[in-house]
DNA sequence: TCTGGGGTCCTAGGACCC
DNA sequence: TCTGGGGTCCTAGGACCC
């Protein structure tokens, strides 16, 4: 048995937590360079609030309406989740982080009857300690348990829906784009063959055309809305296989240096996050693109240069990722967005290494580590390649609209007075 | 003027082996 | 006129998640 507990809008909610005079109107969250709403809250989406919306379409209905719009604050979001799941961990045997906002929890060995009682209790906790709203579902597996929690938006915050005669209806209220795991292309498939909600496809008696067209998942997810689990819970945490640093401008970058400038940026915090997680990068890899909104010529640069042996030297990493942008760059585009990504990635201690080319030196994990201590204890960016430039870039983001740093900046503590 | 930033997994097809 | 059968590995691209 499964319970998965979902933060109502998270990112907007965060926001609400240091501004309870926000409690009752709209908030909107937007992506990086304030670009498209990515969190809404209830007010917000009755307003007609799209997820994904572009900003600069919503524009006059977000000041008419006053809805409170803000610029992510990751490193907020960040701290409020860490004690959502401490708060969810110190209740239940075991759980699985799934994403920022939502948790599986392992409910194995209770008591039907307990499981509701528990749901209340996760959501009562977690809003007396955190000051965050959160829905919970519960059920015999994963689909199950996400198909609850959505369900329990509309009705007092916990679904369960841990016996099996209850699914039915359930199932019917849920479209089959809604499912986890279906989307726009597999839910218009399914429709095709007439199933239009979970319960249909629950039921559909052909099994064989299911794993046919919608092979291993489809089946699966089958499998899992009749109560057989496919998806154990995922314990532990599990390094990242790929790590990735992209942005969109600010403003459009037009010169070399800007864009060099840029992909050394990336590259830098795309290392950091290399070596948090204690790993060496064997690939990587570069790419920089004009505007796909822009109606002028596009160009699109992609390349990516291969490490014999191992590493997790920002200053490799940087000398890799420039000669790759010096060679594919051209004059006359109007540079929105690039970005760096590592791949080949090992554990720091379990890697081949190449006959003609060394390891890192013990010198250079030293110099990493300090680096990194250093911007971890004093704030990022202290210590910095020069490859990187200085403040003020041409290209840096707009984020116009972004709350302090309440929990991670001493100087923007809130003030109770 | 203005349209995000991460990730994962699966499959098909090509290239290669004997 | 005629051209096997069985594998593995890698890559690109699609689809999905938040």
């Amino acid at each position: 048995m499964f319970a998965l507990v979902d933060c109502n809008s998270f990112f907007c909610s965060c926001e609400r937590l240091f501004r309870p005079d926000l409690a009752e109107r709209p908030v909107i969250v937007l992506s990086n360079n304030d670009g498209c709403a990515i969190a809404r809250t209830q007010e917000a989406k009755a307003l007609g609030i799209k997820m994904g919306a572009p900003y600069f379409q919503i524009k006059e209905l977000c000041q008419k309406k006053k809805v409170a719009v803000f610029s992510s604050n990751f490193s907020l979001y960040t701290n409020i989740s860490d004690r959502v799941m401490k708060v969810l961990a110190s209740l239940v045997p075991a759980l699985e982080i799934y994403s920022i906002d939502e948790a599986f929890l392992d409910l194995q060995g209770l008591g039907r009857k307990s499981l509701y009682p528990l749901g209340k209790k996760f959501k009562e906790d977690v809003w007396r300690l955190t000051g965050i709203p959160v829905s919970v579902g519960i059920g015999p597996t994963k689909v199950l348990s996400k198909i609850g929690s959505k369900l329990a938006k509309r009705n007092g915050g916990v679904t369960d829906l841990s016996d099996p005669a209850t699914h039915a209806a359930a199932l019917e209220q849920v479209e089959v784009e809604d499912i986890w795991g279906i989307a726009r292309a597999q839910g218009m498939k399914l429709r095709m063959l007439g199933i239009q909600n979970a319960r249909q496809f629950r039921d559909y008696p052909n099994d064989k055309l299911i794993a046919k067209i919608f092979t291993k998942l489809g089946w699966q997810l089958q499998q899992e809305l009749r109560g057989i689990s496919c998806f154990p819970l995922i314990l532990g945490h599990e390094k990242k296989k790929s790590i990735m640093c992209s942005r969109t401008f600010g403003s459009p970058v037009t010169s070399r240096q800007d864009l060099e400038e840029a992909v050394a940026n990336y590259a830098s915090s795309a290392a950091e996050k290399l070596r948090q997680q204690d790993s060496v990068c064997s690939f990587i890899e570069i790419f920089f693109r004009t505007s796909p909104f822009d109606s002028g010529e596009q160009y699109y640069a992609y390349d990516y240069a291969r490490f014999q042996t191992p590493t997790l030297d920002t200053r490799r990493l940087i000398k890799s990722a420039l000669s790759i942008t010096r060679a594919l760059f051209r004059h006359g585009f109007l540079y929105k967005k690039a970005g760096v990504r590592l791949n080949g990635i090992h554990n720091r201690d379990e890697y081949h290494i190449s006959f003609f080319e060394g390891p890192d030196s013990p010198e250079t994990e030293t110099l990493m580590r300090l680096m990194d201590r250093i911007n971890h204890r004093e704030g990022p960016d202290t210590l910095l390649s020069a490859a990187c430039g200085g403040a003020d870039a041409a290209w840096a983001m707009n984020r116009h609209f972004k709350s302090p740093r309440y929990v991670t900046g001493l100087s923007e503590l809130p003030k109770a007075f």
